[in-house]
Order: C-alpha cells, then structure tokens, then sequence
DNA sequence: GGCGATCATATTGGATCTAATATCCGATCT
DNA sequence: AGATCGGATATTAGATCCAATATGATCGCC
C-alpha cells in the first residue's frame, strides 16, 4: 500500500504547488503554447517569487509529460498531437478497466450515492455554459470510481493521467471549446448510467464493459470532432502569463 | 509528439540525477526500506552534496511513486504490499499491450533483428550467476519493442513505469532473489519467442496475445513465489546508503 | 493528577548568491 | 571565403542562508 494518499488538499501552501498549478492550467488552456521555453527567472519575476519554487514546478510537470526537460538549457512545453491525445485516453481507459473491475466488487452504498448524485447534476449541467462545471462533475464521476477500487497504485497512476491532461486539454483545440458536447450530452449520460447500474449490481464485468464503452465512445467522438481542425494547438494566444520565446 | 524524448544519456552528469539513481536503487534494492524518512541534510551528508539536488531527486522519486511527500514533514519510502506490486505489472501489461500492437505494424526489420539477439543473448545468461545481466537484457527485450511503437505518449508512461518498478524490485522480497527464476526461464524464453515471431509477422492480435501471456505468466509466477513469504521486504537491512530513522 | 497552551527544536520550504554549462558572435587562421 | 577557435552572454544547476511549519516537551492551570 502506498502510504499516505490521503489528498486532504490543503493544497497550495506551498508555493511550488501554486506555480506549478498555474503553469499546468496555461499549459492545459493553451495560453502556453507548445516548443515555448519556459524560463525559470520570468517567470519567477511574473509570479512573484523566487526561482526555486518554480524549479521545482517544472520538475513536477516534467513528471507529468507537460513539459520536456533538457539539461542546462531548460524546459520546453511539449507538443501534443492528435495520436498522443488519443494515446493518453487509450491509456487512461485501460487503466481504469482495470480499477472499475476491483471498484465493482469493493464500492459501497455511499459511494453509490455520491455516483447517483453526480449523475443527476451532470443532467442538470448540461448548457454549454455549464460546460467546466460539466467537466469538473464528470472528474469527480471517474474519480469515486476508480477510488473505489482501493489499489493505491492505480489510484496514484489515473490522478496522475488526469491532471495531466484533464477535459479542460480540449480548451486547447478551437473547435472543441466552441461547441462543447456537441450531440453527445446525451449519449455521454446514457454512458454513465450504465456504468452506474453495473456497479451497483457489482458486476466487474459489466462495468469493464460499460466504462470500455463510454471511454472508447469519449475518444472517437473526440478525434472526430478534432480531425477536422488538424493543426492541434494552432491558435492560443498567449495571454497573462506569458513565457519567454525569444530565441536566446 | 512529446519532443525530446531522445534519451542519449548522457546521464549523471546533474546531481540530481545522480543522487536520484542512487536512491532508487537503494529503494529498489530494499537497503532503504517502507516507512523510512528520508532527511534532506542527511542525505546530502552522506552523498557530499548540498540539500538541493537531494530535494529535486525527491521530487522526482515522489514523481514515480517511490517515496510520498508530506509538505513540511518530509518524505518517505512508500510501502509496497504484493498487491500494489501486482498492480504495478497489471498497469504496465494493458499499457504494453496498447504498445505492442502498433508496434507490430510499425517495427522495423532492424529492430526485429536487435530483438533476435537480445533473445539470444538471454538464452545464454540463464545461470543465477547472470541474474542481473539478464533481467537488465529483458527490460532491454521490451524497450526495444514499445519503442517501436512510435507512440511518445505510451512510450514515456512505461518508461517511467519501468524506472520506478524495474524487475531488480524483487530483489528486496526474499525467496525470489535467492531463487531467481525457478522453474520460470524456459517458459520465459518461449514466450519471448512467440512474442518475436509474432511481431515478425506483423500481427498485432497475435503480438498482444503473446505478450499479455508472458506478463500474465511472469505476474503469476511472481505472486506465487512471493505470497511464500507474506510480510513483503521484511528484512532488507540498511546498508552504506542508511537513510534517517530516529523518531524526530 | 491530567489536560491544554506555550515554547524549543528539528526539518522542510523559499530566497539569494555563486558556479557550471550552453549558445551566440566575432576574430583569426588556413 | 569558410571554418574553427575563443570569449561574451544568458541561463540553468548547485550551495548557502533564512523563514515557515510541524512535532515534542515543558510548564501552568484547572
């Protein structure tokens, strides 16, 4: 067991948090854009704090894939293309495969509650101006889920493979931002109910499944949205936060 | 793509690194055991090094699961049960079978041919005595093979699962790094070469059958080794590299 | 005598300063 | 003229110093 995964989030009293939170929102928004250095005095100055806090960010995000780092010479943005956004999906729906089929059998009447919960808001979430509530919900959805399935590893891995690159990475790409779920709201909650009826049966099997589905479903309809707009990133101007492009 | 996945190593040439590796290993190895705190000032002590590199080492580690950090408390050596160690290979199995099918389609016949004598090579290193040597060639067997995938994303994720978790974890359990494959090398030897014969004929079902047959094996046979003798890393004594004990 | 607040100590977290390294540009030599 | 070497500059990496925070002990109070 992995000790101490408790994630009270008493979150950014460290500085180092704080930066990094920043950065991986620029990143994940799209305000940063890919191949850009990111230069540890900048945006020190910008933040108002020392360099080290922001080293430390970058380590973190250099964990997490945001970031490449190269010695002596810094961190750049990493470029995502489309096959990696997909890679990432494909990624986190195998893993989670595996955590819904222990989840099925370990979940309590609690959590199925929470799961009951949840679903019902997203109903009521739908609007397009709901939209980051939307996707905030649908985080916690998952996360009950794969919490569920008490295997600290696998709990560890998917948070990772979710703030990394969270729904909110859609931001990045025009089209997506526009037209948010575009036909899919309802599939989208036809998909979770599934998922939540199976795990109420505890049916480790059905939930594979259901969860298979909907990820695979969440992707396809992604990629095909995305397809149409190929240069990913293309657009995403910088905004407040800024970070050094000169050449150097 | 996630650029500058180059990987040439250079290596230790940053402290951090250096101080890293050697944690990692002495993780890995079980010198340092679960539980353990690990001070900044002493490490730098005993590597001759100021605190910094020692913090940013941690931050990686806790990257990777090996240590937890617990903000102004410090960090310390994560407990590992087997089933956390199960999960560790389960996660790495879905994600190499993602890998492995595109790298069916993808391998080169270069790469197939380096794979032959990595697969050879091992056939000839079976002796205890050759242990590491041929753990290090099998981590080599599989490097080679989600490499050719040419998928960044999945690439790096079993990178990072292969550092944290190499297979030298079992030498902190007992029985296992006395016996070291029991009974396990011939099977272990086949099954590579159905893997190889596989990915030679560019089939990607039969490649990701193979492999998820070898990873289920090996799993298996760890567990079944490993449950012998329950209290996983009991011993595991402190060595040159003793980290902070004392009750602070 | 037990319980709670306060202070002491240890240790991390952040700031500042210095050294190492890489890139860029110009001078020099062939 | 082109290439190569060497220095100048920018930027990261490491060391040291100081502040913030947590834990443990002591003292006082009920």
């Amino acid at each position: 067991m992995i000790a101490g995964m408790s994630d009270t989030l008493p979150a950014a009293r460290q500085l180092r948090r704080l930066v990094a939170d920043r950065l991986r929102r620029g990143i994940l928004e799209g305000r940063l854009t890919p191949g850009t250095w990111l230069r540890q005095e900048q945006i020190a100055r910008e933040m108002g704090v020392s360099q080290m806090p922001v080293r430390e960010a970058f380590r973190e995000l250099a964990a997490e894939g945001l970031v490449v780092h190269e010695p002596y010479r810094g961190v750049r943005i990493s470029s995502l293309t489309l096959a990696d956004v997909r890679d990432v999906y494909a990624a986190r729906a195998a893993i989670e495969a595996l955590a819904i089929r222990a989840a099925a059998t370990e979940i309590t009447a609690d959590e199925l509650g929470t799961l009951r919960q949840l679903a019902a808001k997203m109903k009521r979430r739908l609007a397009p101006k709901h939209l980051a509530e939307y996707r905030d919900l649908n985080r916690q959805f998952h996360t009950v889920i794969f919490k569920a399935s008490r295997r600290p590893y696998l709990i560890r891995l998917l948070e990772q493979l979710w703030t990394a690159f969270p729904a909110m990475l859609l931001d990045s790409f025009r089209k997506t931002a526009a037209t948010p779920l575009p036909d899919r709201d309802t599939d989208d909650i036809a998909e979770h109910e599934a998922i939540l009826e199976a795990l109420s049966r505890h049916d480790p099997d059905a939930a594979e499944a259901a969860i298979r589905v909907h990820l695979e479903e969440t992707v396809r309809h992604l990629t095909a949205t995305l397809d149409e707009e190929t240069p990913a990133r293309a657009l995403a101007e910088p905004l407040a936060l800024a970070a050094g492009e000169r050449s150097r």
